[in-house]
DNA sequence: CCACTCTATTGACGTTTGTTCAATAACGCC
DNA sequence: GGCGTTATTGAACAAACGTCAATAGAGTGG
């Protein structure tokens, strides 16, 4: 549009800002609906310099992706102020909420997204499903309330996908369930279910 | 390669034969990595009749995920013979675990892979799960041993979300956990959410 | 048995889009 | 103020998607 002189950034700061466009772009499109022409319009730079810092496209949908799920894990950290290993486990569940409800677009098109790509997209995926469940044992385990054994760490992986299909689906229509009774929900079936398992 | 006469099939033959090798090839590539010369070749087709039948290659990704889905479905149908409902739903899970055995690849690239795609997709794989899923109501309820309400309704559809995370989970890594141990977990898992729930 | 019609099928063409690479110009430094 | 480093460009290539008028297999009636 304007006068363009070419704007030259530091390498750390150009890719800061496409991997935020990414994200930014990705919520509501799939990755063949976003043309290397469009971000590159929407970035103000050549489609080659796109190549220069990313080599080719999917690896860029790979780093986005890896983008979109620190800040899942960063902004669900857990406060380790609270005592109680039940409060704890509230706590993150309403954080994964809010997660969620902030960036639900972003959520399904980018992390949810993850599990039907290639290899290295579901690797980016458990690996932050795992982090997100270690924390379960390291936190609650201490108190003794979980045994670690395959079994219930499978369940526990089984739990976890539960929690993220609520937490969406819920989203997507919360006709007839409050927030209130969907964290109840949340908090309430990891216990039940080790229980159950190991009764 | 040999004399190839130009073979002339009804329009259903062409459109079965094509879905049967889309769902073969999408079992372990994705849908990009796959080009319609490919599938052409591998039909003996040109590509101009993979056009004629469906459009574009989006619209045949859709129709081999219905495909797959649709195949699922009919292999897990549940069988009218046993009575208690609990040992339907055993029976319900054996078959869906030996589903998800033979067509492990086919089941997370295409079935599982729809959740990630486009709003199309989504809906395919969320008409499949409800179906799955009304299946328990119907049979079970009966019994009355699951109440139907909105948040009961979405405790379900978490279930199903983690028996498929269980399944999917143990077949690609069984180490520590039997095939018995699994279906006890898958069995027993939503009686002990709803009770948990419920109190 | 031949011509004729219907329609499944082809193959060439235009266009979009991912990818490469040598040339260019912005910024820091002497 | 010139100079070198390197972030950045843009043109050129290739592969793949999608279109459409032309072609030919298979049944049908004479």
């Amino acid at each position: 549009m304007t006068a363009s002189t070419r704007i030259r950034l530091t390498p750390d700061e150009r890719r800061a800002q496409l991997l935020d466009l990414g994200v930014r772009l990705l919520a509501d499109r799939s990755l063949d609906e976003l043309s290397i022409d469009l971000l590159a319009e929407e970035a103000g730079i050549s489609r080659g310099l796109l190549y220069h810092y990313f080599g080719n496209k999917h690896a860029f949908h790979e780093a986005v992706v890896r983008r979109a799920v620190d800040d899942l894990v960063a902004q669900t950290a857990p406060q380790p102020d609270a005592g109680d290993p039940l409060a704890t486990l509230a706590a993150s569940m309403t954080a994964y909420v809010d997660y969620v409800e902030a960036n639900h677009a972003g959520y399904v098109s980018l992390v949810k997204g993850a599990q039907g790509g290639n290899e290295t997209l579901r690797a980016i995926y458990d690996e932050a499903r795992g982090v997100l469940t270690d924390r379960i044992f390291t936190e609650d385990a201490q108190a003794d309330l979980i045994p670690d054994t395959p079994a219930i760490r499978l369940l526990v992986r089984g739990w976890a996908a539960m929690a993220e299909e609520l937490v969406l689906s819920w989203v997507a229509d919360p006709a007839g369930v409050s927030r209130a009774e969907l964290l109840q929900l949340l908090a309430s079936s990891l216990p039940a279910l080790v229980e159950g398992a190991t009764a």
